[in-house]
DNA sequence: CGCGGTATTTTGACTAGTCAAAATATAATT
DNA sequence: AATTATATTTTGACTAGTCAAAATACCGCG
């Protein structure tokens, strides 16, 4: 079995690969997973040596299609948990992350199925996060509209939180920017650098363009 | 924070001691956590450094107070898991324990909190064991009775499975001898070693002596 | 082309947990 | 009391994962 630090570095490469296959660099796995470059280096060697993935030296590393299954493996577990922590234990929405992070590598396939039974087979997270299903099958990636590059005046819905940073959470939590939250885009000011929006239940909100293209939308009819 | 082998440790120990404060010793140990005796004493001698237990070598283990409570902690954790995955997860009955196993690890106090909230504060796991509280306290360990040491000819109910292996608890789940059901002890016969109960919904079952007292029972008016 | 800067790899060392096997202490038996 | 059996401890070695710091490769730029 995969310990719990393979399972790690495998989802934090699909994560950062999103369907491009582009090369994931040492540099970025280092700073995701908080350890030093060396540290990677060895680790990919060593997974490599496994099958799981490609690795060019000092270019960085592709998941080969093991690999990827592993990785989606995880990603569904970390999904279905946040899943079941928000809506059947009530769980605050920006804190479950860190939770599920934990979870992920202890929860087995059997109680996995059962929880996903449970909540009726969802096909996104509290994120809007797709859950890929049981076969390793993202639904479908929609190239990803954001408040950054979306219709000015048009009803919208939140579709999905990219940016998973607990600081960032928080501050859409406070301000109800929240999957399903209902909004349009009233201005987009290039030279401050603000855009402003106008939430359904909230009133307005500003926030930096950076920050605009962490949040994806849908136009809603 | 303690790994998840130093609760392991801690948790065999705790319940090896059962109220009385008698000593474990390494061999005992060392079968139960499935490593070498050599390995036992290594740890163990860690353990001792942090405060954690009282090593009198030669001899066996005791758990020191701080100790006691972190594997309260532990076994607080595993039984709510268990009762959980159980009653809302409508998991098998037996296989729940291996499952508990892994999960006790990594559910944290606030997720436990959340769990014990959606079950009701529960004071006896599906096998019938004890709970403890948040402080540390195992409800009253009411000096078992056993189908070894009880009247005959009594109406009784299952309070608890002591053995907690596959193998039994998967009889006791063929023989529909769960904690709840009703029984009595229709006569013990020492010769042959063979003891012949009556249970409510299901007939007649023959068991050996020693298996006998495996099964606590309370009687019911 | 050669030089500096940045990213990557290597090297040596460390911690947690483990085993195999030899050494030692304790208990049991004759 | 001497010997044997049994349990425990010690010793040396190994794996997974990590870090610090030195060595190396690659890039763009003057």
């Amino acid at each position: 079995m995969a310990t719990s630090t393979v399972e790690n570095y495998l989802k934090a490469i699909l994560l950062r690969t999103e369907g491009s296959d582009h090369i994931v660099s040492m540099g970025v796995l280092a700073e995701a997973l908080d350890v030093v470059p060396g540290t990677v280096t060895t680790m990919v060697k060593a997974l490599a040596e496994q099958g799981l993935l490609d690795h060019q030296s000092r270019q960085g590393v592709r998941l080969t299609e093991a690999g990827r299954q592993l990785a989606l493996g995880v990603l569904r577990k970390h999904r279905l948990v946040e899943t079941f922590l928000v809506q059947t234990l009530k769980m605050d929405w920006s804190e479950v992350h860190e939770e599920a992070e934990a979870l992920e590598h202890a929860v087995s396939e059997r109680v996995l199925a059962q929880i996903d039974d449970f909540l009726g087979h969802p096909t996104t997270d509290p994120h809007g996060d797709p859950i890929p299903d049981v076969n390793g099958s993202v639904a479908g990636g929609a190239a990803s509209v954001t408040l950054l590059n979306c219709a000015l005046n048009q009803p919208l819905c939140v579709a999905r939180i990219i940016d998973q940073s607990p600081a960032f959470l928080e501050f859409v939590q406070q301000t109800g920017l929240k999957p399903g939250a209902r909004l349009q885009v009233v201005r987009r000011e290039p030279a401050s650098g603000v855009l402003h929006c106008e939430v359904r239940p909230g009133g307005e909100v500003a926030l930096g363009l950076p920050e605009a293209g962490k949040i994806a939308v849908r136009s809603v009819s």
